[in-house]
DNA sequence: CTGTTAGCGCTTTCAG
DNA sequence: CTGAAAGCGCTAACAG
């Protein structure tokens, strides 16, 4: 195939006429080089095509530039948006990204995940969706920096359990809270809600935020409904709460599910939003281009990726932030999916 | 911290009482080695928590287990469905996933990304949306196996530029000549574009079916639109369509700009698909589920990858397959949003 | 400011 | 079937 010979520092060294020790300070910008000879040090490397073996600093340094992420669903916009944020902070920081995807979110399948990541000698782990760090079957390596995105005052299990762990997130629980609140407000006597995949903390932070909302106002609780975020199967739990009966406003804990319930309401012969309300959560790209208008809950998932990877690095780097735990608002959006219920 | 110290293999050795080497043999599953030997190592492997070393590993075998792969936009449903079907079929083979994400796809991003792979000493790369690799400016380590997801047959820049390059795609072109066709075949004078964002190949192989299928019919060939694959670019190119006037089909590159295109059609106070047919690409989830179910063009994307990493894999282990390039079928979903013109 | 020496943890080669 | 020796390419620690 032609593969050209890998040169070596010791190549280098060799044309450029000083020692090997020499090109190493160079290729790692240390300071005490005369100039000159830095300059024939790198014009050797330009010459020669040199770039330095990862794995050979990474045996020495008994450190990687490499951070490992835990994610499920790579498709579902929530997810999709934590790892491209993630990816971009990290651009420039001089990290690279490895990702592990999970099928399920059981105890063996995260393990699975995690020791895929480990054994590529991470300097650092992130959980797009956080877990009980706290299990005892779960191992992570100790003097390992976590990264998870949850929301620390949540009182999640997740929360504490390692007390090294950096928790970032945006507030959902405050935000599931506003959406149902806005549906009372508009004079529905309570809200259906379509959770999310059971066992998703996500899913757990939305459902305590309606199930708050419905408390405050003194609000009946329906049984909670669970989908698996993909839009067929919003449908179908609309369907399902359509044929008991009742069902004024329906909070959705993503868009997508949203999607399939209005859906399933107008296939039903009812309108959005005169016979049924119907809110999201998200924002997704599409919500607002819907041809009912979503009205929905914001996450600044940029925002959010950008501090938390800042502080996850930070702490790889021996200087841990002051503040591990963090919670960014999250906005509710009103379009044209809910309205006053019908008389 | 309490970060444990890290095993070795020497370590182990010590422990079970045999040479370093004895554990190497039993770690890489080598034959030769006594039963109780083995059980002996394994047992010490256990209790010590022992893990290799990749660095080490790479370092002496100078290859890696790891395969880069170039994105762009991980939120979108094409490039997030490869990414996530390209980890699917490595799941299990013995390689590790590196993702580089480029904001722009001209050379110096894609350069950019290419070489952070190539700086972790990558055995493989895989360019999600593929670029011109016979551009003289952009350098790829010769010898390193490089897959990308193309039509190999549509001519494209790509193709045999390189002699051992993988090409593998889903026949887009042949799509989006199907979409076309069945819009022509509804009774429509003609099917206005909006096409992708400029530069991809994916738009490029789109707007080529599109073409074929106007041509093939003797249909005039309006001008192209383009967008940049969102909801909100799909709404404004069709915005700008029906302000032209005349506009009774559209044929949109992706479900999300087809979504947006269907809300300017409603928001003209037109209705899909009675005034104006709109047609989409992709399958994505909420497409069956929208107000207006979409028809719109399916790749499978899970065969495409699977297909395509194994090929990689077999090249990079020295047995390169026969076939180097293949177009898996993509096939029309016929739902609602498409109908005959009226009168 | 520059060079020398050692050794990271593993696989390869070659002896036994 | 098992082990000893060498060395992958680099950085750390110390001399000069």
């Amino acid at each position: 195939m032609g593969a050209t010979p890998r040169v070596s520092m010791t190549d280098v060294a060799r044309r450029a006429g000083v020692s090997q020790k020499t090109v190493s300070r160079v290729v790692n910008g240390e300071p005490h080089v005369a100039e000159a000879i830095r300059a024939k040090v790198q014009a050797a490397i330009a010459e020669m095509g040199f770039r330095p073996n990862a794995a050979a600093r990474a045996l020495v340094t008994r450190r990687n530039q490499r951070i490992g992420m835990v994610t499920m669903g790579t498709s579902l916009y929530g997810p999709a948006s934590i790892l491209e944020g993630v990816d971009n902070a990290l651009r420039g920081s001089g990290y690279y990204l490895s990702v592990a995807r999970t099928q399920g979110n059981d105890v063996a399948h995260l393990q699975a995940a995690i020791d895929e990541l480990v054994t590529q000698d991470i300097a650092g782990l992130v959980l797009s969706e956080p877990i009980d760090l706290g299990h005892p079957e779960l191992r992570i390596p100790s003097g390992l920096p976590v990264l998870s995105f949850d929301s620390p005052a949540d009182g999640s299990p997740t929360s504490g359990s390692r007390p090294d762990e950096l928790v970032m997130g945006a507030d959902e629980r405050a935000g599931a809270l506003s959406a149902t609140e806005h549906l009372l407000a508009l004079g529905h006597r309570t809200v259906h809600h379509i959770a999310g995949t059971r066992g998703w903390a996500a899913t757990a932070r939305r459902v305590a935020g309606w199930q708050g909302a419905l408390q405050d106002a003194g609000a009946a609780e329906p049984p909670v409904v669970h989908g698996d975020w993909s839009p067929r199967s919003g449908y179908e739990a609309a369907t399902e709460l359509l044929h008991q009966g009742g069902v004024t406003a329906i909070f959705a804990a993503n868009d997508q599910m949203a999607i399939g319930a209005i859906r399933a309401v107008e296939r039903a012969g009812l309108r959005v939003p005169q016979d049924v309300s119907v809110v999201g959560f998200d924002d997704a790209p599409e919500a607002e281009f819907l041809s009912t208008p979503l009205t929905t809950v914001r996450q600044d998932f940029a925002e959010v990726t950008r501090l938390a990877v800042h502080r996850l690095v930070r702490t790889i780097e021996g200087r841990p932030p002051a503040e591990r735990h963090r919670l960014i608002p999250a906005q509710l959006v009103i379009r044209e999916s809910a309205a006053p219920p019908s008389a």
